[in-house]
RNA sequence: GUGGCUGUAGUUCAGCUGGUUAGAACGCCGGAUUGUGAUUCCGGAGGUCGUGGGUUCGAAUCCCAUCAGCCACCCCA
C-alpha cells in the first residue's frame, strides 16, 4: 500500500470543515435573506463560459488570472472570475423574457488563478446583487440602503460606507488633459490611503506623466475633508463647467441626501464621500461604492460596486444599464473571525440526546422527533458509550442542552434536562405529549 | 506574474556551527469514576523531520529542485 495517493487540495483551493462551514451560510442565508427583501431575484449560471465570453472583458490582469482550456469537443472554454460578466452574457441573451428593471442576486463561486494570500484564494465565493435597466438614481440608492440593511443584519459592528462618483473623477482629467490616462490616474488615487499624498504623487508623475500642477488638483480632490457637504461643495467647484463632473456631483449630492434621511440617524453617519476611492474596475461610469469596518479598515472593502452603464453593449445593441455590488464573503469572514465576532457554534441543532440505555433506542427516537416536530434541532448519539463521553462530545460540539434519560427516567416518566453551559440540571415531569419538556428546552434556548 | 520568509507528532513549537533509538506542552485515546461534560491522577497511541534529488562515513540540520503556506508588489473580493 505504499503508492496511496496523498490527499491533498490545489494551491488556493480549500475544504471548509463544518467551523467554517457555519458560519459562512450564516452570511450566505443572511444575504439572501435582505437581497429577497428588495425584490431581488436569485438566478445561476455556468461555472464554464465560452472563452469569447469572458476574454477582455475585465482588463488584462483579469485576462491573465483567468482559468481556460479546451474541453473534450475541443472548444476553448474559461472559469468565470466575477459574477458581473456572465450576469451581462445572460441578460443579454434572455432580456425580451426577463423584463426590465431586472433584479437579480447571484451567490456563486468564482475561480482566478492569481497568487494566494491570506484571505485571497483562487477559488472564492461572491454574493452579488444588481438592478439591470434603468438609469435611475433610485436603483443607486437602493444599492447602499442594500448594503447597510446586510451588513447591519451580519453584526459586524461600526462599518462606513465611501461613495464617490466616476463622473467626477473623469470631469476633473477632462479639465486637465489626462482624460486618457484616466486608468492609470485613477489606479494610483486609489491607493491614498495606502501610501499616502507623496506616494501617490510619484507615482502619477511616472505612471501617467502628469505634471505638477495637474497632481495638485488631483489631490486637492483626492484629500478634501469635513462634512459631506462642505466637501461636496469643495468638489464642485474643482469641476465647475465640466458637465459630467457637475452631474456626478449632483448624483452624489442626492443620494447622500436620499440615504440619510431614509437611515435611521445613528445609522446615517455611515455614509461617508470619499473623493480618492474609485474602483479597479473599467467598467463602472457613475456612482461607486465600497465599505470598510471601523474596526478593521486596513482588511479593505468588504462591499463594493457602482454603476456600470454600458456593460451588456459588448454582447448586445440593446441599452441595458446597471448598478449593483458584492459582498466580499471570504474576506468578511475573515475580518469578523479576527474582531472575534463569531460564534465558535460546531453544530447545526442545540439538543443533545445521549444514548443512555442500549435497550431503549427507539424510545430516544421517538422523544428526538417529538422535539423535532416542535422545531427544535436535535442529535441523537450513535453509540450507548459512558455518559460521560457522550457530554464531553456534546460540550465540545456547543450544544446547548442536553436531555439525561436512563431506565430510572424512562420508569418514572422524567426527564432531566442538562443546560450544557451552566451545568445545571432540572428534572421534568414528561407529560403525555412531552409538552412541559419542550417547554422547559425552548426556555434555556430562548435565555 | 515578481521579490522575501517559512515548512519537525492532531496543534503550537524546541532540536547549538551535520554525529547514535527526534523532544516538550497542549490535544487525542484508555483507566481511576460500570448514571452525568471545562478539575486531578495514572497509562497509551501518534513523526519515512512537506516531497524528490545531491554533498557527506553520516543530513531534521548544508546545496538544488518541487509543492504548500505567509508577507510585499500587482490586482482585487
Amino acid at each position: 500500500m505504499s503508492d496511496r495517493i496523498t490527499p491533498r487540495t490545489l494551491k488556493g483551493f480549500r475544504d471548509y470543515p463544518p467551523a467554517m462551514m457555519i458560519p459562512r451560510e450564516w452570511i450566505i442565508e443572511t444575504a439572501r435573506r435582505v437581497y429577497r427583501l428588495y425584490g431581488f431575484s436569485p438566478i445561476d449560471t455556468p461555472a464554464l463560459e465560452h472563452l469569447e465570453i469572458l476574454i477582455g472583458k475585465g482588463s488584462d490582469e483579469t485576462d491573465k488570472q483567468l482559468y481556460r482550456f479546451e474541453d473534450h469537443g475541443g472548444r476553448p472554454v474559461g472559469m468565470r472570475f466575477d459574477l458581473t460578466v456572465p450576469l451581462a452574457r445572460f441578460v443579454a441573451q434572455n432580456i425580451q423574457d426577463l423584463g426590465t428593471p431586472f433584479k437579480r442576486y447571484h451567490i456563486a463561486n468564482v475561480w482566478r488563478g492569481e497568487n494566494t494570500q491570506r484571505g485571497r484564494y483562487r477559488e472564492f465565493m461572491q454574493c452579488d446583487f444588481d438592478t439591470i435597466g434603468t438609469t435611475s438614481l433610485s436603483a443607486d440608492i437602493e444599492m447602499v440602503l442594500v448594503i447597510n440593511d446586510l451588513l447591519t443584519a451580519l453584526d459586524v459592528g461600526g462599518f462606513t460606507i465611501h461613495v464617490n462618483h466616476r463622473g467626477l473623477l473623469n470631469g476633473l482629467l477632462e479639465k486637465l488633459g489626462l482624460a486618457d490616462q484616466a486608468t492609470a490616474v485613477l489606479r494610483s488615487l486609489d491607493k491614498l490611503a495606502k501610501i499616502g499624498a507623496e506616494g501617490v504623487s510619484k507615482e502619477l508623475r511616472s505612471a501617467a506623466s502628469a505634471t505638477d500642477s495637474q497632481i495638485e488638483q488631483l489631490l486637492k480632490l483626492s484629500s478634501l475633508e469635513g462634512s459631506n457637504d462642505e466637501m461636496l461643495a469643495e468638489a464642485e467647484k474643482l469641476v465647475i463647467g465640466s458637465p459630467v463632473g457637475e452631474r456626478g456631483v449632483a448624483q452624489l449630492r442626492e443620494l447622500i441626501g436620499s440615504v440619510t434621511t431614509t437611515l435611521s440617524s445613528e445609522a446615517m453617519g455611515r455614509i461617508r464621500f470619499a473623493p480618492s476611492i474609485c474602483r479597479g474596475l473599467d467598467y463602472y461610469t457613475g456612482i461607486v461604492v465600497e465599505t470598510t469596518l471601523d474596526d478593521l479598515p486596513e482588511i479593505g472593502s468588504v462591499a463594493s460596486g457602482g454603476r456600470y452603464d454600458n456593460l451588456a453593449n459588448l454582447f448586445t445593441s440593446q441599452e441595458l444599464p446597471g448598478v449593483g455590488a458584492s459582498l466580499g464573503l471570504d474576506r468578511l469572514l475573515a475580518a469578523l473571525e479576527e474582531l472575534g465576532r463569531l460564534e465558535q457554534v460546531h453544530t447545526p441543532a442545540e439538543v443533545f440526546l445521549p444514548f443512555f440505555d442500549s435497550d431503549r433506542r427507539n424510545e430516544y427516537l421517538s422523544l428526538a422527533a417529538r422535539l423535532r416536530a416542535a422545531g427544535m434541532g436535535v442529535e441523537f448519539f450513535p453509540d450507548a458509550k459512558k455518559l460521560g463521553k457522550q457530554l464531553q462530545y456534546a460540550n465540545r460540539r456547543g450544544f446547548r442542552v442536553a436531555l439525561i434519560l436512563g431506565n430510572d427516567e424512562f420508569t418514572s416518566g422524567e426527564c432531566q434536562v442538562k443546560n450544557l453551559a451552566t451545568g445545571e440540571s432540572q428534572t421534568v415531569a414528561r407529560g403525555d405529549d412531552d409538552a412541559n419538556l419542550i417547554a422547559a428546552v425552548r426556555c434555556i434556548l430562548q435565555s
